[in-house]
DNA sequence: CTTACACCTTCCAGTAACTGGAATGTCAAG
DNA sequence: CTTGACATTCCAGTTACTGGAAGGTGTAAG
């Protein structure tokens, strides 16, 4: 299985895919005789696995944690299923901290729409506002 | 005004500081007889409002923008405006996207919870629910 | 036979926004 | 005189790729 292959099965970038064996997350393929990388149908599973896991937003080290505990015959489903409880509460937090994040976008905006809009220095227009971050 | 004190006045570590000027977003202030910088007052409201722009989620890039507007004394509110109101949709489509992936992860948490834990290959455990990604 | 085109290879460099650390210098206090 | 808290510069590392150069391979058409 050559390379563009596996790209077409996995969705992943050939660049992406070349790049994770350069940091040692998928084992350095067999080649052909040309020299062409070589894939066998556990690669592709390996790389689905990192993939999936990708989209859930886990990091590289994390998804390296899993890779090892499976390399060595643990089973990582007990591991996972915290990082999975742990992820979805960071991602909570960080969905409240947009929200704050947002609304003082909005209200920055509609203060700064009523400010003049000529003035350099910003003493007096939403840039002004900006500087100080007068609303939290 | 040396960089602690304005490190004090704005929240921005030093190194942060210097990292600013080393890509030109704050110019290289003046020197006192020993080396050490020396800032003016404008350098600190320069800074503050960077600090504001990044802590509303502002590139260093979008600041770079209304600076340089600033720098040639041409009013960046008007931008600055447009920019808020950009910045706002982009977050409202971030928090869309987090909604989704913590939904995601919770269906899967609950899924693996109903899963052996002991499946190194992982076929019939949480970890194939991640490789295939059944979820969307 | 040559030429075009789509692949493949390697390696180097760049992205964003800092942060850590080393090696060294300065200043005030005890 | 030494300790400690500052300051300086410069180099390197972080994350997860991505772009591009320079070159090799395989297949099909003209």
């Amino acid at each position: 299985m050559q390379i563009r292959e596996l790209t077409a099965e996995t969705g992943v970038p050939a660049k992406t895919i070349r790049y994770y064996e350069s940091i040692a997350l998928l084992p350095p393929p067999s080649r052909q005789e040309n020299g062409y990388r070589d894939y066998a149908p556990a690669d592709a599973e390996r790389l689905k696995l990192i993939a999936g896991a990708r989209r859930l937003d886990f990091s590289l080290a994390e998804i390296r944690e899993i890779l090892d505990l499976r390399d060595h015959n643990i089973a990582p489903c007990t591991v996972l299923l915290g990082l999975l409880q742990g992820k979805a509460t960071e991602i909570e937090n960080r969905i409240a901290e947009l929200h704050q994040l947002k609304a003082r976008l909005d209200d920055l905006f509609q203060l700064g729409k009523t400010f003049p809009t000529d003035d350099v220095q910003g003493k007096d227009c939403v840039c002004h506002l900006v500087t100080v971050s007068e609303i939290q």
